[in-house]
DNA sequence: ACCGAATATATGGATTCTCGCATATGAGGT
DNA sequence: ACCTCATATGCGAGAATCCATATATTCGGT
């Protein structure tokens, strides 16, 4: 968080059909490796990295690199009130994170994560 | 609202300092006319007004005529978690929108409003 | 030291945003 | 009809954003 989050940037950070995906993915599931972001989402690997450096630069994630593979989480840090926006949108009666979901779940071999202490 | 809202067409319509301050301002006060949108934050009218159509064009927005001035209120068939995130953000224990706050509390000679069904 | 897999970054072009300024529209009062 | 106040919109310029492709980095294994 370069400057400390204000509405405005987190929305801006989310302003993109990526970035809202992968935001509300992480969110929903913990933590995922940029793989597997890459196969739930079907869009090229240099097109998540982008976006996802982007949202760490804002704050919004936080990564760790396990072996070969770098996990993203929600910051550790974030307000609670941009926390509670991701999981008020996540909560929504909607389908709109179905596809993403169900490839992620159909995805095989995902690489097995280990806690940051013991790797 | 064109198409139903989606997570992202919320986020981009909320991705810009001054639409952000004009929506949770609005989520705030319930209903507020342009001339005290633009006296509040302090910019000009032609960027007030400009900003608040793209607002009231993603279904964010409602606006209400009556007489001379324009009256905008949260569209009342925003989705709940739509709702939700606004107020979710309004209720974060920061300082973010004391100044515009301020200035509308500060300004003198606001249009009365009358209900909408009794002009 | 070398190779392959996973991830990150650089480059350049196309599209989209935002702004300021000028002007148009609409309502109320004289 | 005219004037004024409140609000909306047209337009061109400059900035920011997004993407695809190519290339760089980092790690684990041989």
């Amino acid at each position: 968080m370069a400057e400390s989050l204000t509405p405005t940037s987190l929305f801006k950070c989310l302003a993109d059909e990526t970035r809202t995906r992968l935001a509300l993915l992480v969110a929903r599931e913990g933590e995922l490796c940029v793989c597997e972001l890459t196969c739930a989402l079907g869009e090229s690997q240099p097109k998540i990295s982008r976006h996802l450096a982007q949202m760490r630069s804002c704050g919004l994630l936080a990564d760790r690199r396990q072996g070969q593979w770098v996990y993203y989480r929600l910051n550790p840090e974030l307000p609670a009130w941009a926390r509670d926006v991701l999981h008020t949108v996540l909560e929504a009666p909607t389908a709109w994170l179905d596809d993403d979901a169900r490839r992620l779940a159909g995805m095989g071999e995902r690489p097995a994560r280990t806690a940051a202490c013991c790797p």
